[in-house]
DNA sequence: ATTTTTAAAAATTTCGAAATTTTGTTGAAT
DNA sequence: ATTCAACAAAATTTCGAAATTTTTAAAAAT
C-alpha cells in the first residue's frame, strides 16, 4: 500500500475519532514528523479529507480541524437519517437472508459491546472498539441498498457526523438509551417493515437534532 | 487566487462539462503542461476531485475519468431526486419571498435559453450557457433549506450527475420536455406544495432511472 | 505456439528546497 | 497611547528531480 493512502487513512481515522481538538490548525510541515513522511504527502492527504468534509481548507492559511457546532451537528443529523432510512428501506426491498444474517451479526457484536459498556459505566477503553462496532452495524443496515453511491454519500456524512460527535460522546459517556434502539431497527429490518424502520432510525438519531422541522405547508393552489 | 485553486476549479469544470473522455487517462505530468504548472499541483487537484467522484483514483496507476454506465446514472438520479425534493420542500418551509424571487429569475434566465435552444434546434454554442443556468435553477430551488451540509452533498451528486449525461445530453441536443418541466416545478414550488414539488423534480429526472424500483415489502409482524 | 523471465521504458510516488504569501514584531509617526 | 510602516519570522505554495513501482517489449524456456 502507498504511503499516501496509508497516511490518508490514519489521518482520517484520527480525524473520526477525536485524535485533533475542534478548530486545531493542521500544519503539513508538524504532521510531517508524527507520521513520518514529507510534507507534501500530507498535503494530499489534507486536501482529499477537505474535500470529504473531515478538514477545512482555507487557500493561503492552510488546513484545519472543523469546530464542533450545534447547527452543524444538526444538519449532518438530518441528512444522516434521510440517507440511513432510504438505504435501510431499499436493503428491505432488494436484500436476501445473507444480508439478514450480516445485520444480525453486526448487531450482536455491537450490542455484546454496549452491554459490556453499560455494565463498566464508561466507555473507558471501548471507544474504539464500540466506534468500529457502531459503523459496522449502520452501514450493513444500508448495505444491500444496491447503491454504491448511495452508501459512499453516507460514509462521509456518517464520519463527519461521528467527528462532531466524538467529544460529546466522551462527555456523556454511554447512552443506555442506544442498546434499545439498535435492536428495535435490527428487529424492524428483519421483519421487513419500511415504515417501522424509517421511525426506529428517527428515533435513534433526533436527539442530535435541535431544531424541530418547520410545520408542514398546506398547498395554496 | 492560489494557482491550486484556480487549477481545480478549471480541471472540475472540464470534468463536468464533457472536456475529457470517459476512462480517459489523467496523467498529472500531461495536464502539467495544458495548465502550465508542475505536476504536484495537478496531483493535488486530482485527489480533490477523486474524493468528489469526479475521478477515479486508483493506487499506484494514477487517475482515469470514470466510464460512463447506465447503473451509476441511475444510482446519481436516484440520489439527486432524494437530495433534491428533500431540499426543496424544506426550502418551501423556510423560504422567504426573496427565495421565490431568486428561484423565479433563475427560471426565466433558464427559459430564456431552453427556448432559444428549441428555436435553433440543437444546443450547438449554448452548451456552456445552459449548463450553467440549469445548476443555478436547481440550486436555486434547495438554496432555502436551511442545510449547508444538505447543498454541498447535493452539488456533488449534481456535477457527477452532469459528467455521466453530457455526453448523451449532447447527443440528444435538446430534450423539449425539459421547458415544461422546470415550469412545473417552479410553479409547485411558489405555490408552496410540498407533494406537487417532490412529483414535478421525479418527473423531470425520471428519465434518467434504468430500473423501475422494486415493489414495496409488507410488514411481516 | 504459449508461457515465463528479463530488461527497458514509462508512469507514479516521494522528497526537500526555493519562491511566495501570511503572520508577528519592532520602531517611527501622528 | 494609537496607528501605521517596515522588517523579520513563520507558514504555505510551487517546483523539479530522485526513488519507486507499474507497464511494455523482447528474449528465453517450456
Amino acid at each position: 500500500m502507498s504511503q499516501e493512502r496509508q497516511i490518508f487513512e490514519l489521518l482520517r481515522h484520527k480525524l473520526v475519532n477525536g485524535g485533533y481538538e475542534y478548530g486545531q490548525k493542521l500544519r503539513a510541515e508538524a504532521l510531517r514528523q508524527e507520521y513520518g513522511c514529507s510534507a507534501s504527502t500530507i498535503r494530499e492527504s489534507l486536501f482529499r479529507l477537505s474535500t470529504a468534509g473531515l478538514v477545512e481548507f482555507q487557500d493561503q492559511r492552510g488546513f484545519r480541524v472543523p469546530e464542533a457546532s450545534a447547527q452543524l451537528q444538526h444538519e449532518l443529523t438530518q441528512l444522516r437519517i434521510m440517507l440511513e432510512s432510504e438505504g435501510a428501506v431499499l436493503s428491505i426491498r432488494l436484500g436476501d437472508v445473507d444480508w439478514e444474517a450480516r445485520l444480525t451479526a453486526a448487531h450482536h457484536k455491537l450490542s455484546h459491546i454496549e452491554s459490556r459498556i453499560r455494565t463498566a459505566g464508561d466507555m473507558h477503553g471501548l471507544l474504539d472498539l464500540w466506534s468500529r462496532a457502531e459503523q459496522e452495524f449502520h452501514e450493513t443496515l444500508i448495505d444491500a441498498c444496491g447503491s454504491t453511491v448511495l452508501k459512499r454519500t453516507h460514509q462521509t456524512i456518517y464520519h463527519q457526523f461521528r467527528q462532531q460527535l466524538i467529544a460529546a460522546d466522551r462527555q456523556f459517556l454511554f447512552i443506555p438509551e442506544n442498546l434499545t434502539q439498535h435492536r428495535n431497527i435490527l428487529d424492524a429490518a428483519v421483519n421487513r417493515n419500511e415504515d417501522l424502520v424509517r421511525t426506529c432510525i428517527h428515533d435513534h438519531l433526533s436527539r442530535n437534532l435541535i431544531k424541530p422541522l418547520p410545520e408542514r405547508v398546506k398547498a395554496t393552489a
